[in-house]
DNA sequence: TTGACTTTGTGAATTAATGCACTAAGCCCT
DNA sequence: AGGGCTTAGTGCATTAATTCACAAAGTCAA
């Protein structure tokens, strides 16, 4: 495999690497420097093979018959994951869970810093929440640009949530976090993640009732 | 398939099925009767013949050359989800998105009130968010038997996230959805759902870098 | 240097999920 | 009554993901 072609690495992988991040970041902060397959598949609940197959898609960064390097493979996952760099996000929906997520420390302290919020509602912008002041969506391809914004977060009723994302497709974003519960409409060229809080739930419903 | 042995339905199409039922909520809504795969498939963004085998999995529900039935096909669904009930929720950790979620009307309005928000901080002990007085986390037991509650969801830092659900287990909890980036280690009885928006954020940043 | 031991990396087998393509069944029009 | 049309249900092929199991490659101690 080669630098030059990108290797294809399988979504159900992709998904992963982020765990096995945080566990690595974990590792470091005990000052443990190595670790083998076992363990951190222990860690994260899986299957050993599982770990070094999807670490193998990485390159060939560990030593047989020793393990991995936390800080080392730590870089790797960071790099295959596009996380040298900050990507800035906005937050689309000035409610409950919008203003929530603006303040939430977990979208900062893993690299990607809340720097707007809009909202459509005349009553809602001009607010501030924690050092944030609630933008009008119409101005949205501005702060796109101005802030070097790469993420939207949609968290409008599920009527607004389609123009919430069209208005992010307008202003050049291709990612999108939606955790409205409607199916977005949206070309195959954008990464949509859905986050429907009351799908997840009534998952566990599906097996409580069991 | 007779009644009484359990219908294996793949996990992959039970995550499916409570988006069939959100927008058959819609089409209800919109004085829709009845609907094709095709129709639905659209809706939904994936493969008719998907949403088919899906289906099928509750039963010979629809009606060849016709479609399915809107009201009935939901019925079956929030049945086969075990949504002809609420299941009442409690949230751990009474922070910044603890607090937002026991507001959040998109668990309500999906059949999943939160009727109880604990934290183990005395200063957030005795608060009052949204018509919810903030308990004591060491009173979960008495909260979960007095309150009839199904579901916990750990909102609290990852360093408290591993004793917030050893308490829910001890309070007799068996299904959980977990904010904190934390693998949690619980009984394979148990069913958790992760929610990691870090991990979202951090899938969605290796495919904007490619 | 050699041999015992550990652990990676990966072919190959297995299992799960998806999607095609056809059959079976019902509706409607004449 | 019958033929054409539509659409569910499903066997089967394909693709994706997981897991097994073992060879390859290293460490370490004597």
């Amino acid at each position: 495999m080669t630098q030059l072609q990108r290797r294809k690495i399988p979504d159900a992988a992709i998904a992963r690497l982020p765990i096995y991040l945080q566990i690595l970041n974990n590792l470091a902060a005990t000052n443990v420097l190595r670790f083998s397959s076992d363990e951190l598949a222990a860690l994260a609940g899986v299957n050993a093979a599982k770990v070094r197959k999807d670490l193998s898609y990485l390159g060939s960064y560990g030593t047989r018959g020793v393990g991995y390097e936390v800080t080392y493979l730590t870089h790797q996952i960071k790099r295959e994951l596009g996380l040298m760099r900050e990507w800035n996000v906005v937050v689309v929906g000035a409610g409950n869970l919008g203003c929530a997520l603006a303040k939430f420390d977990g979208f900062l302290s893993r690299g990607f810093p809340v720097v707007a919020i809009v909202d459509n509602d005349p009553k809602k912008i001009g607010r501030t929440t924690s050092s944030l002041t609630v933008g009008d969506v119409n101005d949205l391809k501005n702060i796109v640009r101005d802030e070097k914004i790469s993420i939207g977060v949609i968290t409008t009723s599920s009527a607004a949530a389609q123009a919430a994302a069209d208005s992010l497709l307008e202003a050049g974003i291709t990612s999108i976090m939606n955790f409205a519960p409607v199916v977005l409409s949206t070309p195959s060229s954008v990464s949509v993640r859905n986050l429907d809080l009351g799908v997840e739930l009534q998952i566990l419903s599906y097996f409580e009732q069991m």
